[in-house]
DNA sequence: TTGTCGTATTGATACTCATCAATGTATCGT
DNA sequence: ACGATACATTGATGAGTATCAATACGACAA
């Protein structure tokens, strides 16, 4: 029922089987941008999430290429959306990220 | 001293800096590929390491490829290298992974 | 030295994707 | 209704990369 469990066990005690690389690999993929790394943390990182205008001017990025890292983001579940009236607040997923740092914990 | 202090605190603690972000970022451009994070996981589940004729068999790839995604892996400190004879032994480096577990402990 | 085996490199190709300008869509205030 | 604000989508472009066939390199055996 934990977040740990539903995955596999740590890289040194069994190698993946294909299908499991092929999924965890989506999930460093979405981790493996700078830009949507770092809006990531940034969102992470406040607690009550936050509206999209206000990471568009701490990336240097045009506002359609953040609007497609969140996108990503979202779609890939490490991200949740609501809409505000105008705003759109985006929240990180609690344990979105509980399968690939299980692996990573033992390397 | 211990391997997560050398990083940064967790993801919803505070957001990345843009150099962290890049760095880190890199790490997990690594592991984005299904065949590389595959090859990644048969070598660091093998307690002695691996020959690398013994891994070409296992993905489905050419032998060219195989080398390739070795090579990134050692490139970027995943695994450690060593020539015995006419093979080269792979070996997972402890410890390699730490920083980006770290990282995603919290999510 | 000559051949063989294990591995790396080269060169070419096809595909993915980060990025932006322009435009579209939705919501709110007046 | 109209304009303004917040965000998404479209279309185009350039850069990066996974892949393989062919080739090169290195080590061992005979």
């Amino acid at each position: 029922m934990n977040a740990t469990a539903t995955c596999c066990p740590p890289l040194n005690e069994s190698a993946l089987t294909e299908p499991a690389a092929a999924r965890l690999a989506e999930v460093f993929a979405v981790l493996a941008d700078p830009v949507r790394l770092r809006l990531f943390s940034l969102i992470a990182s406040q607690p009550g999430g936050t509206c999209a205008c206000d990471v568009v001017d701490l990336v240097d990025r045009s506002q359609p290429t953040v609007s497609h890292h969140l996108k990503v983001l979202h779609g890939a579940g490490l991200l949740d959306r609501e809409r505000r009236g105008r705003w759109i607040w985006y929240e990180a997923r609690p344990g979105a990220l509980a399968e690939a740092a299980s692996l990573l914990d033992c390397c």
